[in-house]
DNA sequence: TCTGGGGTCCTAGGACCC
DNA sequence: TCTGGGGTCCTAGGACCC
């Protein structure tokens, strides 16, 4: 097995503090907060059908399965039991929970375990805007905010007034209330000197819980859960961790740290034990540049590239304008077009091609994407194909450099290795 | 009737440059 | 001609997360 995940493991960097990059060692250890939404995509369906509240309700499946409203004002839904197709649930309320459905789950596979549960279509444009409204409530009380996804966000609460006084509790509450009053949503909220630690706290009194915690407390109450508790322990290291006789976390804690890198790696091994002890450095990253953008369907069977020909090229044609409207709008181009194919086996391949230059352009996008299709084995049935956009720049960084004429140097190896059928480049050539 | 879609980060080997 | 180390880029695969 191969798990060779990397995290900081530099000693506690100085705190910033002020402006003017200057640095300073606090005494306080910091406070972070992890927030977390509860079951959220259900919860945002439950304000608009609140007649579902108490029932069991998952949410996934696609786009079908839409409730129907009746002339006398009540609704029909879907049944987990109506459904077919390859979808997954991607939420559940905690009462369908309670029958076992968890987010991941095949639709199909949940079907069994509750038949009676209400099936709810996704609907991402609605929780991307209860995200937005629960996202600038934070940031009114607590600024320094990183995005962790739709529904969770840490904090760097270190530099609030008072915050400090009560180990951020009054904080803590305050942010839950803000999110309620904008949303109608509870949330759950680890507060902690680190991210790692917030984490692992926010789903300590799920729902709508605050827990505070500091670095005296880790070995009560740490060191009891299971390690695959830990953001960053999956199902391979933890299959791999039970292999060594490690189960809990305090497991882990007592592990030399020698052996975990002999059977980890240099990097995650020594991750282990520093996560372990509830140490993390990490700082709130308020601003990130994206590195990909993707899409990618699952068909509703499985399809051959001779057999299904057209099929396949009309799905493969589409995705790359889709991708390509992403960047657009998001106002990025991409120097490195790659693809993914998932095979009846579910085993995935990748293949990728580096541009001599920054492309937006569908056209172009689906040459590249056919020259890199070119490079599987074709012969076994597929169930996936995507196109990801890599290596991005923003565009009007591009422009910028070109009208400035800044030299944009282009590498030499490249040019040498460019013999194959030109890319057409409708933007920035170098 | 298994297993969505959109991401990030890490590793590792080979090419190529200095 | 041989030896070689460091650094970066490109590509493929995989673990993990929401």
């Amino acid at each position: 097995m191969h798990v060779q995940l990397c995290r900081s493991v530099e000693a506690q960097p100085a705190r910033k503090v002020g402006g003017a990059g200057e640095h300073v060692n606090n005494a306080a250890p910091r406070l972070i907060a992890h927030l977390d939404m509860d079951a959220f995509y259900a919860s945002v369906e439950l304000l608009r059908y609140p007649d579902l509240r108490g029932a069991a309700v998952v949410i996934g499946g696609g786009q079908r399965y839409q409730p129907l409203q009746r002339a006398d004002g009540s609704r029909a839904y879907a049944r987990l039991r109506d459904y077919t197709g390859r979808g997954v649930i991607t939420t559940s309320t905690y009462e369908a929970r309670a029958l076992g459905v968890h987010s991941a789950m095949g639709v199909m596979k949940a079907a069994k375990l509750a038949p009676d549960a209400v099936l709810l279509p996704v609907d991402f444009d609605q929780y991307r805007r209860y995200s937005k409204l629960f996202k600038t409530a934070v940031r009114a009380i607590a600024p320094q905010v990183e995005d962790r996804g739709i529904d969770e966000i840490y904090a760097d609460l270190s530099e609030l007034p008072g915050v400090h006084a009560d180990a951020g509790r009054s904080v803590g509450l305050a942010l839950k209330q803000a999110v309620h009053a904008a949303t109608g949503l509870t949330c759950s909220v680890g507060i902690t000197p680190n991210k790692l630690l917030s984490k692992l706290c926010s789903e300590f009194d799920k729902p709508d819980g605050l827990t505070l915690l500091s670095a005296d407390q880790i070995p009560a109450r740490i060191w009891p859960l299971p390690a695959r508790r830990i953001n960053g322990i999956g199902p391979k290291a933890t299959e791999k961790l039970a292999g060594l006789g490690l189960h809990t976390i305090g497991d882990l804690a007592g592990a030399a740290p020698q052996f975990l890198i002999e059977k980890f790696g240099k990097n995650y091994g020594a991750w282990l034990h520093e996560a372990a002890h509830g140490r993390d450095s990490r700082e709130v990253v308020t601003h990130s540049e994206p590195v990909s953008i993707s899409r990618e369907t699952t068909f509703e069977r499985d399809l051959h590239a001779v057999h299904d020909r057209a099929t396949l090229g009309a799905i493969f044609t589409e995705l790359c304008t889709e991708l390509a409207g992403d960047l657009a709008s998001k106002g990025y181009a991409s120097k490195t077009i790659g693809i993914k194919l998932r095979f009846q086996d579910f085993k995935s391949v990748t293949r990728d091609l580096t541009l001599p230059a920054h492309t937006l352009d569908a056209a172009a996008i689906r040459r590249a994407a056919g020259l890199c299709l070119k490079r599987v084995d074709l012969t076994r049935r597929l169930r996936l194909l995507g196109v990801r956009a890599g290596a991005l720049a923003r565009v009007q960084d591009l422009l910028a450099a070109q009208a400035t004429a800044t030299p944009v140097p282009p590498r030499a190896r490249h040019e040498v290795r460019e013999p194959r059928s030109g890319y057409s480049l409708p933007l920035f050539e170098p």
